[in-house]
DNA sequence: GTCAATCCGTAAAACGTTTTAGCCAAGCAC
DNA sequence: GTGCTTGGCTAAAACGTTTTACGGATTGAC
């Protein structure tokens, strides 16, 4: 009995992790000689290089590896930084968090996740427990809070500005100003917007943006070519089905309105794309009777026919960016309440110079082989 | 000096987290009593309920909050799994992921995540820094490995069966016959496929499993019709725009080779949807003159014109049941080697029945417009 | 009055580090 | 020979828990 329990123990290569203290033993040191060595430790100094060599040696050798839990008790530092997002299979979180890995673990920080999914009481539970695992900060991406946690926090499209949280941005002025010049530049004079939906972050931002660029361009912004976006249904839940199906409606409702917008600047790519369909579906042709330019530049705005010309987010840059403010947060250099970061333009098939005729209808009826022009222009100016 | 000091020490909480030891003073009782009630221990069933009440209401009051590092070092557990992906962007793993927290946020883990970018020194690098923070188990998506950790292991999508990892996979042969299946309800005889890249974990068997259900189904493959995905070019970073071009051009290629097939079942989404492209811009209509099905449901697959059919992937089940999976393996109770998963076919817009004539090029020469038959097909059968 | 059992707890070690304070020996000045 | 410095190291506390083994009252049996 006593000889099997022996053979299956040695079956198993009993992992017995080596500590600290073995290492000493085995150079006939103490386990405090062995850590300031091992940790280059200003007061080793004062130790002979060949001490320290054998020290080195012998931890290779053993295969040495520190107790993360122990130093982390004793040194009060986690090395861990906590990410919260809405929901982590979004496209714009984990974008943000290829970025904030990039910075964090090149910085011997891992970091927690977890998704809110929307409802606030989590949020907040989450939080906490973030704060009990002892994360030395924490990421907020695209998550509304209202009072800043006691933790050293950033974060990336907040919407509120909070004492002692750096906020990473996108800057909304430069994004306006590379699709705006970018139509003006292919000729376009009359633009329909899609505004943000009330619960996003950006909207208010980017659509004040848009406003000061286009009076710069001496653009007019009209009324009946501005959509504000819903995102009724799901509220908190983003849901890119919604938001495609959304475009849709608001591009037909844009052709309904008969006004002869030749381009379109919506607020994020799934309403571009639901609307360029909107448009197509109507007999339209893209760019050449519209063109459409989104926000974002999502995985599918390559995809499309034509394929979507956008403004494209650095969202990994935004990450790594955060990343870097934490840490500067975490060693208590302060670092400013913003950052901003700048926007790309994503020049594809989707925009075009604007078509010689003036109305929508008449373009529409003339792709159809109709020529047929049932003069509705007079409704154009409201 | 001293007393702005003073005064600057005061204006920041002074936040001091509460200990149990003060817990136990506040109460006049030892920190041993104190713990074995907070953690319901077996031993304190003597304690009178009067005292557990008091020592509770004591916890409760002054905010007591236990030390994790504290707690960890000691029962040597840190309630933290490590998750291992490709890249972290990739919407395959963050849909896995989503399940995975699911299930781990729930039973009071949390997990670490790192992306290997395709290089393999990061991903054992990776691994190690997991060992060394003393996670309690990994899971890999969508990672290659040759031999299993140490550590208790479940792989989703792996390809290699390992002794003492468990996988969760997709059921193919499920998959493959819901796929099929519905092109032969529709009519579909002749049916072109797009295997899977070498390098990707899923390419086998989901090829076999096509060829065990087209045999059932009395279809026949062949060779002329199946093109094998590359994805030289990024080899391990999973490049969509790639996946889309190479569709495009396998569309293309199988327009040329002049088969008469009527349907197409793609490896995965994206070249299903390049291909559909290729289909479209050659003239030809989908689904009426031809029908592509895809593989996955990725987002921008609603978002097509047609929309896609396609084979979905339930991801985030399969994280879920990874996180399950992993948590008994680490109660040390073996699960299986395999787990599988049911897949669901999407019917959209891309599929419908074949058409009535029987060429490719006769369809596209009728939608041109042009009566041209050009009469090649006698080179249908190699 | 003694012995055992029961009740209600506590002492102290242990987890594996880090770090402060200090010890001992050798060298040097005088 | 005394005192001071320096070099080379170590003892021990501390971080905040968990857990095993035990200890002092009280009670009950006899």
């Amino acid at each position: 009995m006593a000889r099997r329990k022996e053979i299956e123990g040695e079956a198993k290569p009993a992992r017995q992790p080596v500590t600290l203290k073995m290492v000493a033993k085995h150079l006939g040191l103490s386990p405090a000689t062995v850590s300031l060595v091992l940790n280059r430790s200003p007061v080793a100094d004062s130790i002979p290089q060949e001490t320290k060599d054998r020290v080195f040696a012998a931890a290779r050798e053993l295969n040495y590896r520190p107790n993360f839990m122990a130093r982390s008790l004793r040194a009060k530092r986690s090395f861990t930084v906590g990410v919260l997002v809405p929901e982590i299979s979004e496209a714009y979180a984990t974008g943000v968090m290829s970025g904030i890995e990039d910075h964090l673990l090149h910085e011997g920080y891992f970091y927690l996740v977890a998704s809110h999914r929307g409802k606030s009481d989590l949020l907040a539970e989450y939080l906490k427990l973030f704060e009990d695992r002892r994360v030395e900060g924490v990421i907020l991406v695209a998550v509304p809070i209202d009072n800043a946690p006691l933790l050293p926090t950033v974060a990336v499209a907040g919407h509120r500005e909070l004492d002692g949280v750096t906020n990473v941005i996108i800057d909304h002025d430069h994004a306006a100003q590379l699709a705006l010049q970018h139509l003006v530049d292919l000729g376009h004079e009359r633009i329909a917007f899609f505004k943000g939906q009330p619960s996003s972050a950006d909207t208010e931002d980017r659509w004040q943006a848009n406003l000061r660029v286009a009076e710069k361009l001496n653009l007019e912004v009209k009324d009946d070519l501005t959509l504000q976006l819903s995102g009724e249904k799901g509220a908190d839940v983003f849901s890119a089905e919604e938001g495609y199906q959304e475009g849709y409606a608001f591009g037909q409702i844009l052709l309904e309105r008969c006004e002869d917008f030749t381009a379109l600047f919506a607020f994020n790519d799934v309403s571009a794309i639901g609307a360029m369909r909107a448009f197509l579906d109507a007999g339209l042709r893209v760019p050449e009777d519209v063109s459409v330019i989104g926000f974002d530049d999502i995985q599918s705005a390559a995809f499309q026919n034509p394929s979507l010309t956008t403004v494209r987010q650095p969202l990994r840059k935004m990450g790594a960016l955060a990343g870097e403010m934490l840490l500067e947060r975490i060693a208590s250099k302060e670092p400013g309440p913003f950052l901003s970061v700048e926007p790309e333009l994503v020049v594809r098939d989707s925009t075009g110079p604007p078509p010689a005729q003036a109305s929508i209808r008449r373009r529409q009826a003339a792709n159809r082989g109709q020529g047929t022009s049932q003069t509705q222009d007079s409704e154009t100016s409201t």
